[in-house]
DNA sequence: GTAACGCCGTGACAAGATTCACAGCATCAT
DNA sequence: ATGATGCTGTGAATCTTGTCACGGCGTTAC
């Protein structure tokens, strides 16, 4: 718990799939899972499970399993701290509307208090359920409503400009569609999600697979 | 080429960061470049590059390092093979068609030939440029236009069967942008998106306040 | 009561990924 | 020339991540 400062960056990954599996057990009223229910849920193996689940300091019976409740309130205190966190939507294009939509229907713990964009006629509309705001007011609105966190995605031009600013107005995570590598200081975190780096990755693999199933398929 | 079987996977996505960056480079005019500039491009270091580029067989040069031209060529060959490659998407939710835009915005190795949806609106539609099918109509459309991977973007609830029908209409690689674990068989190759996970793991580095990603120290 | 079972927690091990470090080479300055 | 420079390509070392295997312990069966 103290050293979540060596924490590996997919084991915590791997945490935030179990915590939500295990909240959809809770909500179907199961109250007990094993290891090796919470790897095939995960697509991991149960030896990982378990190994991840050591560092929220493990609860789990012989016989039943982890008990889900109470697995659940451990990985929650874990994850999410004790106070409920906002984030911030810098870009409202199509991708940034998805995502408000994507991240408002879901529950809790994360909620998106405000968006910004740079256009002047989204500014003061709101988009989704969420206000948008100039990127001028961001340090003010990040300062009053604690935002550390923001979901960047803006075209990949301004990706870096818009991100130093997030930096200086106190942002410390960012997740970042834009199909660029940004350059922050040490102490802020982030996290690339690249739609077309996947999709080659996937086809590459899925090519590959071509030459698999001709030249030689084992198991 | 050679066994493109073991490749690391994430090895194929930094190639895939390499080859983007060069793409730019070319349009600009720039005609070589070392392995120090790709890492501090793509975020990685100068060691890694060179190791990376092993697989597409290097051809380096001492003293102008890499020529543009030459290794897009082979990073392109290498990647995306000597076909152009087509791309379903299925669900054409809001998510579903930020995706559209954003891959239609770009250019060209690989491009959304059709998209599908359950909802009988949308079919017959062309939306984001691109033409909405029944989802009966996935088989014969895939098996037409040499479809092998899709990018998943259905709810939830409906994406392990839809990913099922993927499978079965000749899908080899599938994005998936449901929090869920898809479960396929061992010849299909499942990349996640998993845009909650990643905010989560973001907000979880920025409120322990540690550093996520190392600032490369410049040229 | 006690033997057998199945699962958790964890130390030891293996596999994989990254970094180090240096040979080899072309270029440039003197 | 000849030494100095600065890059690539790559074996070896290091660091990271995942897997194995087994002790320990409730529970259950008999």
């Amino acid at each position: 718990m103290l050293d979540q400062f060596r924490m590996s960056e997919r084991t915590v990954g791997r945490l935030g799939v179990y915590r939500r599996h295990l909240y959809h057990l809770a909500t179907e009223g199961v109250n007990s899972v094993y290891s090796h229910q919470l790897a095939l849920a995960a697509g991991v193996t149960a030896a990982q499970v378990r190994r991840d689940l050591m560092v929220v300091g493990s609860n789990g019976s012989s016989t039943r399993g982890y008990d889900v409740r109470s697995l659940l309130t451990r990985l929650e205190a874990f994850l999410s701290g004790p106070a409920h966190q906002n984030v911030a939507l810098v870009g409202v294009g199509i991708l940034g509307r998805a995502i408000l939509a994507y991240c408002t229907s879901r529950s809790g713990h994360l909620a998106i208090l405000a968006a910004f964009d740079s256009d002047p006629d989204k500014v003061g509309r709101v988009i989704q359920g969420c206000r948008c705001h100039a990127m001028a007011e961001m340090p003010d609105v990040a300062a009053q409503g604690g935002i550390r966190t923001a979901l960047l995605a803006v075209p990949a031009p301004e990706a870096q400009v818009v991100a130093d600013q997030l930096v200086s107005a106190g942002i410390r995570g960012i997740v970042n569609f834009a199909p660029v590598h940004l350059r922050v200081p040490p102490f802020v975190h982030v996290e690339n999600v690249d739609i077309m780096i996947s999709l080659e990755k996937v086809a590459f693999f899925a090519r590959s697979g071509i030459a698999g199933e001709e030249v030689l398929e084992e198991v």
